[in-house]
DNA sequence: GCGAATGTTCGCTT
DNA sequence: CAAGCGAACATTCG
């Protein structure tokens, strides 16, 4: 489900309700979403823990631990975190339970089950790509020259190039599609056919969609906690994404779906 | 019943 | 050998 923008909203609603607490217990419903180390070894290293950050890198989330062990989460399609008290009831697909010493708990759930959660001692980083990640899309070197000279011999088309997590990390199907519309870019353009000009709007265009997105899906943690973070709020403002066969809002000619690398554009 | 779904990775073919 | 594809993962929803 998520990418930068939800799970930033993921990172800022529970960031308050983590810091500084303490890991009293682990429960592991489902193993299959523990990426590394074994489900025993993951219950031994995260027990007993104390929380000093919450991340966010790309679409990845990072509990960090005074110890400078840390848990990375990556949500994939329809991954989500919760936060609630250890006498809710749990559901058919939550699959880690984490409890805190406050008497709250840190859940994961995930109906389709893509998602994956690794323990790591010491910030070690050798796992899913993460060292290879991109800049930030917020990052002051993210300019027309660091696009260009990602991408200006490629012939893949330019809505690959904004996938693509080792460039700019961060962005998927919907932003992708979104950062291309208002920058007036066709998502079939082949990225050695982009224009000095082109590559200035996407450069411009990517930290001010992604922004305008994180600031759409502000959300408290009472409306949060309501909807059990599956709810977002950025389809009202969405231009172009999942809007084949509507008028297009600049033009008002038809809107055309059809599909570049495997993904509905 | 079929096709798609806000993601990533693997393996096969150019 | 790099790049580019489809399939796979697994479930729900329309």
């Amino acid at each position: 489900m998520p990418e930068l923008p939800e799970v930033e909203t993921v990172r800022r609603v529970l960031e308050p309700h983590l810091l500084k607490k303490t890991i009293t217990g682990v429960q592991i419903h489902n193993a299959q979403v523990i990426a590394a180390p074994t489900p025993e070894q993951f219950i031994e290293g995260v027990t007993g823990q104390h929380i000093a950050a919450f991340m966010r890198r790309g679409k990845f989330l990072r509990l960090l631990f005074e110890s400078g062990d840390n848990i990375t989460i990556h949500l994939r399609m329809t991954g989500c975190l919760t936060i609630e008290p250890q006498t809710g009831p749990t559901e058919k697909h939550t699959h880690v339970i984490i409890a805190l010493d406050d008497g709250n708990e840190l859940r994961y759930e995930d109906v389709r089950r893509l998602g994956k959660i690794w323990f790591t001692r010491n910030g070690a980083e050798d796992f899913s790509g993460i060292k290879e990640l991109g800049i930030e899309p917020f990052d002051g070197t993210l300019n027309a020259a660091y696009l260009r000279g990602k991408c200006q011999n490629s012939k893949k088309p330019v809505k690959s190039m904004l996938l693509d997590q080792s460039i700019v990390a961060g962005i998927g199907n919907i932003y992708s599609d979104e950062i291309l519309f208002a920058a007036g870019i066709r998502p079939d353009k082949p990225c050695s056919a982009l224009t000095a000009d082109d590559y200035e709007r996407i450069a411009a265009a990517i930290p001010e969609r992604i922004n305008f997105f994180i600031e759409k899906n502000e959300i408290s943690f009472e409306e949060y906690a309501l909807s059990k973070g599956k709810d977002y709020r950025n389809t009202p403002y969405l231009q172009v994404y999942g809007k084949g066969g509507e008028p297009c809002p600049a033009c008002g000619n038809t809107l055309q779906r059809t599909v570049i690398g495997g993904r509905s554009i």
